[in-house]
DNA sequence: CGCCGTATTGAGCGCTCTCAAGCTAGGTGG
DNA sequence: CCACCTAGCTTGAGAGCGCTCAATACGGCG
């Protein structure tokens, strides 16, 4: 269990505002300078409410979570899905107010960051003031996917995404979806249905295996090409 | 004209940093530390092309250019449309190249802002960093009515969008469309059939006046109302 | 004035949605 | 240990929105 907080820790995008030589080395905690607190959440747990006042940054160090606003005909629209090593909160910097409420979709640990720490520590750092804009142009490019043209190449690209960002083995191409199908539809703006019938199209024409949540890429790269142009 | 000059660099999202004692006084040019130089462009004519190396961030003063890539189906995908007073070119620090080719739609000025002169400026002053991430995480919250559920919505809060980015007086509701009905759907992911389609039932429905390129919003609020949850 | 790119409008098709009926897995209680 | 319950998933049939294909109209430019 600490080796695996000490993984998320390494592959951590946030790694440089937070590590130290002590993490480097195997210790850590709170001596770092922008991050603050760790919070534990359950399934379903909220790690804030949209409108509230935007004071933190937050990394996921485990665990996956959604991000969701409620939209004119009452449905779920979600902004985004978070996973270990990612950093969420970015879009409130503009608006000084969290714009989507984030919930817990397992088990989730993360760190918290107060914006002005965040502030204070890369004020005289160049080096760190390179980083965050790369995080955030990074996000920029993130979700382009969401835009292609089916709903087969959608979820494609979609399988691909959450391909790179949660298997810790490139070489095991099975993971567990931390999501229902009417997560995967609220985000790609598909149904539920729609999702689960092209999960099961993917899987007769033996692209993936699929059981439920549990998930094998079989044939990645073919994936990669009907979703391509969308898949980095 | 040197007066619209002036104007532009007054509603520069970008002029904190570029602007100087000088400038608000009325003189300025190349004397400010990150705008390199300008540059005049004609409609089509080619700022920057994808996957080149990404040297420079620019700002537009004067114009509207588009940011677009060529998708799998040969299809013109626009990743977004820029006007005077913003910067584009974010997304290309992830990469260390060009995301999008970006080309003029009508004549355009744009500053040419090396990004190491930008690096070096924001160094040492902490409210141009501050800036700068608001500026960015500006971007990340922008075009969200793209997930609109239906084109109705879509081109409502698009025209929502337009207005407040393109219109230089809040009380004149008319402005010209600098892009063609082509180049809204390849942004919307819709035909332009579709489009015009769209647009003529607006009209009928007495919401807009369109005549070509010539536009005209009768009943603000109820496009936003439309487009609502997607717009500003 | 004639040409060509752009915009409009119509008819028919197909993908995704809606509505609805089973199915499965996992949790609960007897 | 098993029957039951429930939430989530799967699958099917029919409807509607946006797409394709096509014909026509408009406007800018030589």
């Amino acid at each position: 269990m600490a080796d695996l907080a000490l993984l998320q820790c390494d592959c951590c995008t946030f790694s440089p505002f937070c590590s130290n030589k002590e993490q480097a080395s195997g210790l850590l905690r709170h001596v770092n300078s922008a991050v603050k607190q760790e919070h534990y959440l359950k399934p379903k747990e909220v790690l804030c409410f949209s409108n509230n006042k935007f004071r933190n940054l937050y990394v996921v160090k485990q665990g996956a979570l959604k991000a969701y606003q409620n939209d004119v005909d009452g449905r779920e629209s979600i902004h985004g899905f978070y996973f270990a090593g990612e950093v969420l909160g970015f879009e409130a910097i503009y608006s000084s107010h969290y714009v989507f409420s984030i919930v817990a979709l397992t088990d989730v640990v993360v760190c918290e960051v107060p914006y002005d720490n965040f502030l204070n520590l890369i004020k005289s750092k160049t080096d760190l003031q390179k980083r965050i804009l790369y995080l955030m142009s990074q996000q920029l490019n993130a979700k382009s996917y969401l835009m292609a043209s089916t709903a087969e190449r959608q979820i494609s690209a979609f399988l691909v995404d959450l391909f790179s960002r949660l298997a810790f083995d490139e070489n095991i191409h099975e993971f567990i979806l931390p999501m229902s199908r009417q997560d995967i539809g609220n985000y790609l703006k598909l149904t539920a249905e729609t999702v689960s019938r092209v999960l099961s199209r993917l899987q007769k024409n033996k692209l993936i295996a699929i059981n439920y949540k549990q998930i094998r890429i079989l044939q990645l790269e073919e994936l990669r090409k009907i979703g391509d142009g969308f898949c980095k």
